[in-house]
DNA sequence: GTGACAAGAATAATGCCAGG
DNA sequence: CCTGGCATTATTCTTGTCAC
């Protein structure tokens, strides 16, 4: 494979990798770095030095990985073991009353002892950001907690949670993304000439395969588009519906004029 | 606070391929 | 050969980050 053409930026690669290190142990992300480098054809001695994983460790892994799989990747001398997130130390002296802890799939939020204590699916993003900014609020939790968790800046965290007092939580924290809102290759002329072309061979009797069509349109329109589209539009606008009932429809109207 | 940029979410387009 | 389901990639738009 040939690297030489990639830009590595190391500002992004600093953040990814502080990202990465909340999920993966570092030996175990290094390890996958080492072997990712090594086959994108870079020198063991300039990855070893880079990823800090000695010259015969890191070699050992490449083979390991070779014979196993991604298996190898896990030191398998250890027991097994659960990785718990490592949330930054409390630079603050206040006293919360509560407290977060990561543990499998979900977040536990501890009131004073182990009896109190909320137990909120990581999956249940919105319920999560509400309670734990809400908690932030009436300083219950260290806001280097909060943001850690949720996995967003301090300063948005702050953001967020002053934006709460005044609106909703679905204003705040439901994402309104809407996506892509109209068709970008397949606009009116094209939807026009494709109903033109698909009605007229229906029915005259001729083919309506999506390549056919596909052929007529590329050539009217000047256009490019891929005999799949075709057929996603052909059933997006429900003409397939229309093959049998069409031409039995003209009859119908025509003995009757 | 602002604006440029990256990332993420939703949807459109397309590739692949089993089955009619 | 042709269609359509599923998976992947492309595009658009919003959210979040960061430097100033």
């Amino acid at each position: 494979m040939d690297c030489q053409n990639l830009v590595f930026s190391p500002k992004q690669s600093k953040k990814r990798i502080e990202k990465a290190i909340r999920v993966l142990p570092s030996i175990i992300l290094r390890k996958i770095i080492f072997f990712s480098l090594y086959l994108l054809g870079a020198r063991i001695k300039t990855i070893a030095s880079l990823v800090d994983i000695p010259e015969v460790s890191g070699k050992t892994t490449i083979h390991r990985v070779m014979k196993d799989g991604i298996s190898a990747f896990i030191d398998r001398r250890q027991p097994p073991k659960s990785y718990v997130a490592h949330i930054p130390p409390q630079t603050q002296q206040q006293v919360f009353q509560a407290s977060v802890l990561l543990e499998d799939e979900y977040c536990i939020i501890l009131f004073g002892d182990s009896k109190h204590q909320l137990k909120i699916p990581l999956s249940h993003k919105v319920h999560l950001k509400s309670v734990l900014l809400s908690l932030l609020l009436a300083n219950m939790l260290p806001i280097n907690e909060v943001s850690s968790v949720l996995d967003i800046t301090i300063a948005h965290c702050r953001n967020l949670a002053a934006r709460l007092k005044n609106e909703d939580v679905t204003e705040v924290l439901i994402d309104k993304r809407q996506g892509q809102k109209k068709d970008y290759l397949v606009d009116q002329n094209v939807k026009a000439d494709l109903i033109q072309h698909f009605v007229a061979r229906t029915i005259t009797g001729h083919s309506t395969s999506s390549n056919k069509l596909s052929e007529l349109i590329n050539n009217t329109e000047q256009t490019n588009i891929s005999s799949r589209t075709i057929r996603w539009h052909i059933n997006k606008m429900g003409l397939v519906k229309i093959i049998k009932t069409l031409p039995e429809l003209i009859q119908a109207l025509k003995k009757k004029s």
